[in-house]
DNA sequence: TGGTATAGTATTAAAAAAGGTACTGTAACG
DNA sequence: CGTTACAGTACCTTTTTTAATACTATACCA
């Protein structure tokens, strides 16, 4: 599909930061603690083996997350975020700011709404 | 899915701005006019119109954007960003300038591909 | 010897998102 | 009288994303 120049930014960034479990797989590195695949697994309980290698891959192939394999047995790897994923920092913070005012938000909605209701 | 509480902040806030074509949405909106169906449709050429009709109902839903009637023929509508949806300009904003930076850092990182392939 | 941990891959199925095309009613324009 | 503009809706197909399950090799521990 044909995109318009304008559109191409805002894909380009959030194609970098959203699949649904890439937000919260960059939140989680830019702790800033290098982590192995299963502790990301442990700490995402939720994504699966695939998931959670899909979108680690996608996040190396952008450089905006680093992939060190140790050549151990079992194996080790360990992923860490790189000085180029770290700029991310600012968008994931003001998101997740944002995110957690609009579940505030809607949540008092629905507790006014509740309220109207059995009035 | 469960959801972890974590994730939930980010889901939240990408749901409201991603899905392909509201990040320009809200772009156009943003602008501060209010704008017609199909003045959108030009703005944004390869948007369908069931795809801006959706787009515009979850926005609406969401009190990110207005919509407003006009009893005519042949009918007038228009879209305004509300109040609240000017909450989002930052994130946009953001968003707009790392996309672009990002696509000029890929676009350089290829033409020195491109260079050193043809030494 | 059997079980566990590591970091995945392969395959298939299901769900969600996006896209394509045709159609609606009304009025003004030519 | 035929065409265009407006703001959509209905119906169907395709594409993309996500999920579920089974499987790999090797070493350590009991």
């Amino acid at each position: 599909m044909q995109k318009s120049p304008v559109q191409c930014q805002f894909v380009a960034a959030l194609d970098s930061i959203v699949g649904k479990w890439k937000p919260i797989i960059l939140y989680h590195l830019l702790q800033g603690n290098p982590l192995r695949f299963n502790e990301l697994r442990r700490l995402i309980p939720d994504i699966t083996q695939r998931m959670l290698t899909l979108h680690l891959r996608e996040l190396e192939e952008e450089e905006l997350v680093q992939r060190v394999i140790y050549p151990q047995i079992p194996p080790k790897v360990e992923y860490s975020i790189t000085e180029y994923g770290m700029s991310l920092s600012p968008i994931l913070e003001t998101l997740h700011q944002w995110g957690k005012a609009h579940v505030e938000r809607k949540q008092l909605k629905k507790e006014n709404n509740e309220q109207t209701e059995t009035d």
